[in-house]
DNA sequence: TTGGATTTAATGTATATACATTCAAATGTA
DNA sequence: TACATTTGAATGTATATACATTAAATCCAA
């Protein structure tokens, strides 16, 4: 893979911030691109991973559109359409919030949650290999992408 | 914004790894939205933007649709349908090309050409506001995304 | 308590990605 | 030359993003 300009063989960038947004986005693509592969063959996008991911974490309490929404990698994703493609293969329900009727509780049904245990070791593999770094430079990477945003 | 744990209400990652998968994730879509509130009032979408880049980039040159698709960021994406687009707008010229009737060669037009100078200052001046770092720490970004991807 | 404002989810539409497929043109080999 | 293979672009379909809009439920202030 290499060096940017050789990726998208461009000879130079006006800037060195110039070239930064450049890498985020191909660098963005390469990672997506890995995640794909892992997820297909179990029909599963790296979306609808994500959703998963965050109702397993309010362990069994159900969750709100909205709350999956403000949770989300992708502020402008559509929690909504993705709760409902992850309802039509069971792998959460969906129920309307006594509470307030505008409301919808969505919760995580057992099988989401052995897809997930399924695939945790081989997510945690794929990231291991698809990130050639050191600890050390994984973690300067992550203190430079949260300084970036300001 | 900050920290990655606060913007999205996890509390803590399994570990660095996972970490920079989802910060790598979250980073792109703060640096996309930013392109797109850019774009958004002259009827260009990232992507597009980028595929002119590319044209101008070329000096000229006639450019196939699929050295187009070689240099683009996302591999993935449809040069065919982003040219069609451009065309539309009067962005880009489309001629089959002489030596080889399967190929078809895409120019910037003026018009194109115009578009990006309107451009240049804003996206740069765009790209070191959204980037909260110094040089030193957007060339360090740089070196660490290009080795990530090996 | 009524009626306007706000909130929540769903839905509509355009664009883009992630494939698979098609079809014409070119290439290469028997 | 003839025919199978390969290449380049276009097209089809499913999913997701980026908005705007809708409709119902709730809230709040007169």
């Amino acid at each position: 893979m290499g060096k940017i300009e050789e990726a998208i063989q461009q000879k130079e960038f006006k800037d060195p911030y110039n070239k930064l947004v450049v890498n985020l986005l191909y660098t963005h693509s390469y990672m997506v691109t890995t995640q794909n592969c892992l997820f297909k063959p179990h029909d599963l996008s790296p979306e609808q991973y994500n959703v998963l991911r965050i109702l397993r974490g309010q362990n069994g309490a159900p969750t709100t559109v909205s709350s999956i929404q403000d949770r989300m990698l992708n502020k402008m994703s559509n929690a909504s359409r993705l709760v409902d493609k992850l309802k039509m293969k069971e792998l959460v329900k969906r129920e309307e919030c006594p509470s307030d009727r505008r409301q919808v509780d969505v919760v995580i049904t057992q099988k989401g949650l052995d897809l997930l245990a399924q695939l945790e070791l081989l997510v945690e593999e794929n990231n291991k290999n698809a990130l050639h770094l050191s600890i050390e430079e994984v973690n300067q990477l992550n203190d430079l992408l949260d300084k970036l945003r300001g």
